[in-house]
DNA sequence: TATATAACTTAGGATAGCTTAA
DNA sequence: TTAAGCTATCCTAAGTTATATA
């Protein structure tokens, strides 16, 4: 009842910062009494947009089975075009990938085609790809005019589908196309990485928007599979997946009051946390002393969710995805125990697979206690084992909403990049630094808060090759900024014998200083941020306030911060927050 | 109580398109 | 003016969590 209480007063502030953010008078905007768990009143959308159908290759362009030409019907010559598509990718080249693209291929053929084409070493897809090469080659080098009127057919689609009407506004749709047919992309060892993903017929679409709207037309001869009413949901439009069977959701941008208010609220969650956080760490540093085998886990589990930011860790139905692990899914495999390690004791090496087949390797020191705890874990089990055998994030998240009303596994995480944040922030940058430098700070403040939460990403293709460049132009600033100097020195002697020194040439001395304090600032930010993402926790788990508080500190304009998205997913926190936020 | 499912957030890679330097 | 390089945006996969179902 408290939760739900807070959640209404909070929702009432809600309402009345965006009444402003809006720019309506409260009388132009009745406010709504949402009952609980009602995500809307009135709902008008025009559906999905469909890509475009396929089209078939013209009669120059040729798929070879065992050096033979061979016309492949529509349908199996649609799912050829996806594979040609590919070739470049590495993809294209694993055996399992290979395997399930061939087994859909064939199953989108006909007989006859079924019985010629056995071994996908026979074909050649070469023309095919290289007329695909053609097609973004020529689409690069259309003129201006054609990529204008590109440009604006495109516009003409998002202003007809990506907007909807929900209860007084206009609110843009975060994706409102249908996604295209394909080869399905796992990332990692994926079981299912190249099966066929399926074009989406209307038939396949389920419509959701208010009973008194204008309900969405489904293409001509076509309808949708069902249109329902159901305002306990955000979706507009969902449908079933061919690949896991899951369903995939039309839901509005980011920047919507729907999606703002649940960010919102998520870091007031996570603020809660931070005035709770001493009780709770105290309470399962107690449970690592507990009677019980489960409550013991059950504490080791929260002691690395809230440490290592680790993830929950669902159970995963083997073979239906890529193997990675959370918290509670980690396996005697995934950890080492050095009772020394590096001049540490009780140090816990980790080595596993996480989201999106991402390593997380770590070696940390731990309490004694927790130590003690993760041996005994260990005992009489097999590296394939649950390392957490009593624990799933059921039991997890149970307990941890008895501790506090909306606390789960992932506020951990929440509250931990943005305190780390605002510590960092407090402890690196100064007032009196330059905006450069203060720029570099922030990045390492937010840095550090990627690091925690394992954000990384393949080093750019180009890396050395830009990290060069920027070091060539580091050398001839250097370079410039000594002849600078010296000609300064020179019209300095003059001076003396003249009587009047050249504020020009100090002038030009300071710019060409700061230009290159500039570039080498820029050439550390961008070493240090080498297999680092910054984006993924800017945008999910850093409060946006912490950030807006301090560029009115700092005095740093928030578009050096935020780009446009950025600002706009952010505007509530932009609007509201004064410069003494504390998180 | 276990398992499945729905709904929603979080995630990195691909690509479009803008900026900058040659 | 053009191409290279970089950033923003798009895309959709892969998580988490709450709830429904067996």
């Amino acid at each position: 009842r408290l939760a739900v209480k807070l959640h209404k007063t909070r929702a009432a502030l809600w309402n009345e910062y965006f009444n402003n953010y809006a720019n309506m008078s409260a009388e132009m905007w009745e406010e709504e009494k949402y009952e609980d768990g009602m995500k809307w009143k009135f709902l008008e959308h025009k559906g999905p947009y469909f890509p475009p159908e396929y089209q078939p290759l013209p009669d120059n362009v040729h798929f070879y089975y065992n050096g033979k030409t061979v016309k492949l019907s529509l349908a199996a010559e649609e799912v050829a075009v996806f594979f040609a598509q590919m070739l470049d990718h590495e993809y294209t080249t694993k055996v399992v990938f290979r395997e399930n693209f061939f087994k859909d291929w064939r199953k989108e053929m006909t007989h006859e085609e079924r019985s010629l084409i056995q071994d996908l070493d026979k074909c050649d897809f070469g023309e095919i790809h290289a007329m695909h090469k053609a097609k973004t080659e020529a689409r690069k080098n259309m003129s201006k005019e054609e990529k204008q009127a590109l440009k604006e057919a495109n516009q003409k689609i998002v202003d007809e589908y990506g907007y909807c009407l929900l209860d007084h506004h206009k609110e843009r749709i975060g994706n409102f196309k249908i996604e295209p047919p394909g080869l399905f992309r796992g990332r990692g060892e994926h079981p299912k990485q190249g099966m066929l993903k399926k074009r989406i017929q209307p038939e396949d679409v389920i419509i959701n928007c208010s009973k008194d709207s204008r309900i969405p037309v489904p293409p001509a001869g076509h309808h949708w599979k069902e249109v329902r009413h159901d305002n306990s949901v955000t979706w507009l439009v969902s449908w079933t997946e061919n690949i896991q069977g899951s369903n995939k959701y039309i839901m509005l941008n980011a920047n919507s009051k729907l999606k703002g208010e649940k960010d919102w609220e998520k870091y007031e969650v996570a603020r809660k946390l931070k005035s709770r956080v001493d009780d709770i760490r105290y309470q399962y540093l107690q449970d690592l002393k507990s009677k019980q085998m489960v409550t013991r886990q059950r504490a080791v589990a929260l002691y690395f969710i809230d440490k290592l930011a680790l993830r929950a860790g669902n159970e995963k139905e083997e073979g239906e995805t890529a193997d990675t692990v959370g918290c509670c899914s980690l396996r005697v495999e995934h950890i080492t125990l050095h009772e020394q390690l590096d001049g540490n004791e009780c140090v816990v090496e980790f080595d596993f697979l996480g989201k999106d087949c991402i390593r997380y390797y770590n070696k940390v020191p731990v309490i004694k206690k927790v130590f003690k705890n993760l041996k005994l874990f260990l005992e009489n089990k097999q590296p394939g084992d649950e390392l957490f055998d009593r624990l799933n994030t059921n039991v997890l998240n149970k307990h941890l909403s008895s501790l506090m009303p909306g606390l789960t596994a992932k506020v951990f995480r929440t509250y931990n990049a943005s305190i780390t944040l605002q510590q960092q922030l407090k402890e690196l940058t100064n007032k009196s630094d330059n905006v450069a430098e203060k720029l570099l700070s922030y990045n390492r403040a937010n840095r550090a808060v990627a690091i925690l939460c394992n954000h990384q990403r393949a080093p750019p293709k180009t890396f050395e090759q830009s990290m060069a460049n920027l070091q060539a132009k580091i050398d001839a600033r250097k370079e410039q900024l000594a002849l600078a100097k010296t000609e300064l020195k020179q019209a300095k002697k003059e001076a003396k014998t003249k009587g009047n020194s050249d504020p020009k040439l100090q002038a030009a001395v300071k710019r060409c200083e700061e230009q290159l304090l500039k570039l080498e600032v820029q050439a550390t930010d961008r070493e240090e941020n080498k297999q680092i993402a910054l984006g993924t926790s800017k945008l999910n788990y850093l409060d946006p306030r912490i950030s807006v508080a301090w560029c009115k500190n700092m005095e740093v304009p928030i578009e050096k911060i935020y780009n446009k998205t950025q600002r706009e997913k952010f505007a509530w926190a932009i609007d509201m927050t004064e410069a003494d936020f504390e998180f």
